[in-house]
DNA sequence: GTAATATTAGAATCTAGTTATATTTTGTCA
DNA sequence: TGACAAAATATAACTAGATTCTAATATTAC
């Protein structure tokens, strides 16, 4: 639905002109650099217009508020989490160790940017139904990338087990970047919850530090 | 550390005197009424304070801010849920049935105050460590009671399964308070997530829809 | 080359939480 | 019972930041 160059109020399917996407992607990008020093709720909107050297009016035009401009960077962000993810897969092992090595990786991912945890939780906390949108985005991303980690498990399993692995990475995300959890305790838990989860019985199997 | 009835500008261990411990537990039984009606980001401090016929000032000086205030309400419920989650448990059945049952009691609770569940999410998000210690005494209350019903479990393996469900219970509430998970979704995300942790291999068993 | 649409700089709004002030009440204790 | 300190009250002031508005200028489209 949603398309990524369309915004509020741009006349139905008109495209932006190359001029305008750029002004558009530059805002954007400003926001997801400032993110990388401050959290959301410390960035200005006023600010990120005046490093992408736009007025606030223009920035107005493109996002409709704050959160549907953070929602795009989440959006795009979650481009390059896809990649970054899949690169390098484990070497052979079962699938309770790849699935393991992918959160670990997303951890990681989140870790680069522990604004975007932030970010995350906020967006679920919108009311917005772009925030949902956002974050079904996000999902998909990820579940993709896990459900293909599981291929040989039955599908309907596969579904359940990556469903309740994803609530568990959300939340530990959201005690880290709260200072509720150190992040080697969002690996542990991470590790733990796929070793219940996944009873390593056949060819499986490997270090996992269950403490 | 912080007492349920100290706060900001009381000197030392000078307790409140009657009328002022009533006077601030009126602040307190109003905030929560409140949230039967609108969520946390909808309450005025102002409303509060009429509400409980306090000039504004007297409930800041009571409550050093509206998440303080909201963290007590919290706490208070944490209190009452400890109850409500215990009264009653299951007939004789396995550990997986117990902990299962004990966790859709909880989410019981939750829907009979929905907006809890999203102030829950709301101190998640805060950096106050007051908010840390508000969620502590609230996993405090439900990891004893998820924990009591593991007893024959081995300790240690207990432990790493409630953090686990607790995780799974927190993201899916989270996600039922923003509207993208109907509730349905949140106790068959826990029925799954137990039937998974805790394979029902000897004495357990029973219903649980799987799909 | 002109009308329609975008952009700009900057001021003006708005909303709530929080703080401050001046006044009155209440509680304590000689 | 009178006086002083601590609390409470009513109300106004202060803040911060998102959002909106305005008048002037620049672009774009045809």
């Amino acid at each position: 639905m949603t398309s990524t160059v369309l915004e509020a109020g741009q006349s139905e399917g008109a495209l932006l002109s190359t001029n305008q996407a750029a002004r558009r992607q530059r805002i954007v990008d400003v926001a997801m650099a400032m993110l990388e020093e401050r959290e959301f709720e410390r960035i200005q909107v006023k600010d990120v217009a005046d490093g992408a050297s736009v007025a606030l009016g223009t920035l107005y035009r493109y996002f409709s508020s704050k959160e549907h401009l953070f929602g795009e960077v989440l959006v795009q962000w979650a481009g390059s989490l896809r990649s970054s993810i899949t690169r390098r897969p484990v070497p052979d092992a079962g699938p309770a160790d790849r699935l393991e090595d992918v959160l670990h990786r997303s951890v990681r991912a989140f870790e680069r940017q522990p604004q975007l945890a932030r970010l995350v939780g906020r967006l679920e906390m919108s009311e917005d139904p772009f925030a949902i949108d956002v974050l079904n985005r996000l999902d998909a991303v990820t579940d993709e990338v896990y459900l293909a980690v599981l291929e040989e498990l039955d599908a309907d399993e596969a579904t359940r087990i990556v469903r309740v692995l994803d609530a568990v990475l959300d939340s530990a995300l959201r005690s880290w970047s709260a200072g509720r959890l150190p992040i080697a305790g969002v690996y542990g838990l991470l590790s733990d919850a796929v070793a219940l989860v996944l009873p390593t019985g056949r060819a499986a199997s490997v270090a996992r530090p269950t403490v």
